[in-house]
DNA sequence: CGGGATCCGTCGCGATACTG
DNA sequence: CAGTATCGCGACGGATCCCG
């Protein structure tokens, strides 16, 4: 699903599509997702999603905050501090967050259901 | 995110992530959207959503039915036929579907919430 | 009708290096 | 610490033609 946050006004149909189009990008549901508990600086995110590059974070990071779904929270000190916080909306996307998470637990739990 | 259903099952972190993996892909969503109302042959489902390729649409109803989530049935029959339904597993991806598609109804109700 | 095969462009994403 | 800049690969996805 390309061309995230860029999306042309006509051309997406159903609520659902819409709504995937925020969260699509390799990243992005995670990086929901551990904002859910709440604030967090950029290397604290780093850590957290260990297999993400600098570049990706920053990226969607960016397109998070271009959708309105994370605030952006910068602090001019000495050693530069950013700070990243669910928005309202954000926030209001957690229900969607969870039944994946709960749907992700229940239906591959370890690694079976990997036959069909 | 690219290589919907060829995980490799000792990246993969949380299930949130694990879950997107399935269903990312430009139309799967739909897709299973869609297919929530029921059975529907393959040139019901291309009307349903009109700028879906064939290409894209047989590529990406192969992959649902790789991991579990559609069954595919072939008829047979001098004009072929092939039905799709949700599998078990399928239908009970609904209430993130349904969480998906009420959030895209409240949050980007007709084009407002572009601004920020 | 429901695809499969092929060709090809685009851009998502990773690796690496540099900066205020 | 929190980025930005550049480079390149390869998956994703569209168009077109062919097939049982």
């Amino acid at each position: 699903m390309p061309r995230a946050s860029q999306r042309k006004p006509g051309v997406q149909g159903c609520a659902v599509e819409r709504t995937m189009s925020l969260i699509d990008g390799k990243w992005k549901i995670i990086v929901l997702y551990k904002l859910l508990g709440g604030t967090l600086r950029f290397n604290e995110l780093r850590r957290l999603i260990p297999s993400v590059t600098q570049r990706m974070l920053t990226h969607q990071l960016r397109e998070l905050e271009a959708d309105g779904l994370i605030v952006r929270t910068v602090y001019a000190q000495v050693p530069p501090r950013v700070e990243y916080t669910l928005s309202a909306r954000g926030r209001s996307l957690e229900p969607v967050l969870l039944a994946m998470k709960e749907w992700g637990d229940a239906n591959l739990s370890s690694s079976e259901a990997y036959a069909a």
